[in-house]
DNA sequence: AACGTCACCGCAAACGTTTGCAAAAACTAA
DNA sequence: TTAGTTTTTGCAAACGTTTGCGGTGACGTT
């Protein structure tokens, strides 16, 4: 039960004042040699730890930063998380996480839950639902650093950092042209986010720049993002007259969910079919075949956001935010190898 | 830039004391009923926030908790932290988390560092290196609250939320028994972690309890959690003059590497050799077969530890320590289906 | 002897809140 | 009117730290 020790207990040990204590262990000048000797050995004895939470209330400084991303149990969030916290702790920061759970209100309540405990900034993944951008607004009309990651928005002035999902895109198309498919089909992820549209644009440019034609009956709407419908589609696309030889999905689980009804089709993968999806979930290196992917560094992603926000912080005059955008980079495996 | 909003700013715009602000707001007999009404009004009015800081130092309470976890990359501990923060949140506290990464120096820095913050207590997983709990010791004897979930230990007289690791072991070696395998290995996890002895132990109690004999030499010791270190101790269970028909494994990864290699040696799962993991990884549903698996489920532990943290910080005198036993669910899949 | 310089240190206020105690105000009873 | 109650309010200290400013004493210079 014993509670920890301050500078005034060490200050009454010396016989000296709290305010010599507390300079000498910060080495000051004005405090001779000897009295910091005294000071800062009696304090490696006590083992005396400063207490954060004074240090907090005088500078109305946590040093920590809210997190809220839509949730934690997600491979790719939760690999963020990883990359923002070990930036962080290095600087001195703690880190406390929110889940909005991809509903709106609950981002809006997170954020002033974070605000209440005095969080000196924020680093935020939007949910799928949010399109009023009010409560942002607000955090960056009150000069409190904010930076948004993956999911992300260009109509505020924030810094932001967000892969290259076209290119991504780009590149695992090309890739699937190159080993030889005549005929690529796309998993659209939904319709509505920027990061599908993109992933989109990337398929579509690079059957463009191959010389093939885009068609429209090659690529399937993926919206809800289930096994199920995945799977659906899966067999819509080799009930056409003419089956798609390669597909390229907006994410893993629809490429493995591809895989298991080609291979109840008794098609080969990759022979018959090949497959490239994106994201690189862990489960994508340990299906059979093992899944070609896009490869997003989350822990990347989550280091820069947190440097983006301690740039942010070092600099609150003249701070101009700033967009990292991180390539993504593309990983062949079983199911693309011919 | 605008600052917050505090007590004093009220209690001047009111011409009254801070103190009557502060009764005022938390309805306290004393004050009238007019002032009560001023102050809640213009409270509301100007939107002022308690400075939980403020409120930290003064009762010496932070109301966060430390969370400390081998990884928060791995699908069973981020629903844990799930599980945990939807209690603490809305019980008023603040989650900090911290990964050991499975270095016994990373768990006692994470400890010291926590510390430092002025957590109220802990929850912790240990990490698979940890022998030496003094650290843990030591806020025992300081009465800081502490609960163990899943990696836990026995040595410390400590709250603790684990799985029955003894009976869903004991089903899943059963059921393997039940579809009729002879020879059944086990791929056993780290030695010196309790879960991983109790999972051994339902094994072994459910072999002998089923008339076979325990064999050791079924039992192969997966020390570093790896794919490659599973996979070769499958190479090594079937080079064996008498390879096992079935295996039971500690968790889906091992399970997952064993059955690359079985397919690679041209054996047929589940004809051949039926498979159970333990743990319920994402991934397990996706695998090709899918694999049979025993379901901890996350959630509901991380919701106990932190009800078993509150208990204890709202009796701090006559608190005894609680364990609470989730019991796991078999569920079977491909792998085990003949 | 008087003054300036320098090195070293402590006082007190501040961050925003709570709370024991005393004091003021309002009301009651004689 | 006076004393006694009751209701309502404010003072001041405390939580642990930092920091501007003023103070002390030693020493050197005129």
């Amino acid at each position: 039960m014993s509670t920890q020790v301050t500078i005034k207990d060490i200050a009454r040990a010396l016989q000296i004042s709290p305010s010599t204590v507390s300079r000498a262990l910060k080495d000051h000048p004005d405090i001779s040699k000897q009295t910091k000797k005294a000071v800062v050995e009696l304090a490696n004895q006590l083992n005396y730890q400063p207490n954060y939470i004074a240090l907090s209330l005088r500078k109305s400084k946590t040093n920590t930063i809210g997190v809220i991303i839509p949730q934690i149990v997600h491979f790719f969030f939760s690999t963020i998380i990883s990359g923002i916290e070990d930036i962080a702790y290095k600087s001195g920061y703690n880190v406390i996480i929110s889940q909005s759970n991809e509903s709106f209100d609950r981002e809006v309540s997170d954020t002033k839950a974070l605000l209440a405990s005095r969080v000196d900034g924020f680093l935020v993944s939007m949910s799928k639902e949010t399109n009023d951008l009010d409560h942002f607004g607000d955090l960056i009309n009150r000069g409190i650093p904010l930076v948004f990651f993956d999911r992300s928005c260009d109509e505020l002035d924030v810094s932001q950092v967000v892969i290259d999902d076209y290119q991504g895109a780009y590149e695992a198309t090309k890739h699937l042209v190159d080993i030889g498919c005549k005929r690529i089909a796309h998993m659209q992820g939904p319709k509505n986010q920027t990061i599908f549209q993109e992933r989109l644009r990337g398929y579509r440019e690079a059957i463009e720049d191959s010389g093939m034609t885009y068609d429209e009956s090659l690529v399937v709407h993926c919206y809800d993002g289930t096994m199920e419908e995945a799977m659906n589609h899966t067999h819509y696309l080799f009930d056409l007259p003419k089956p798609p030889d390669g597909i390229f999905s907006n994410n893993d689980l629809a490429a493995i969910a591809a895989m298991k009804i080609i291979k109840r089709r008794d098609l080969e993968i990759p022979k018959d079919v090949a497959l490239v999806g994106f994201s690189d979930w862990q489960v994508s290196s340990l299906v059979d075949p093992s899944l070609s992917t896009v490869i997003q560094s989350g822990y990347e992603m989550g280091q820069k956001a947190a440097q983006l926000f301690l740039e942010q912080i070092e600099n609150p005059d003249d701070y101009k935010p700033r967009k990292e955008v991180i390539t993504p980079k593309l990983v062949i495996r079983e199911s693309s190898t011919r």
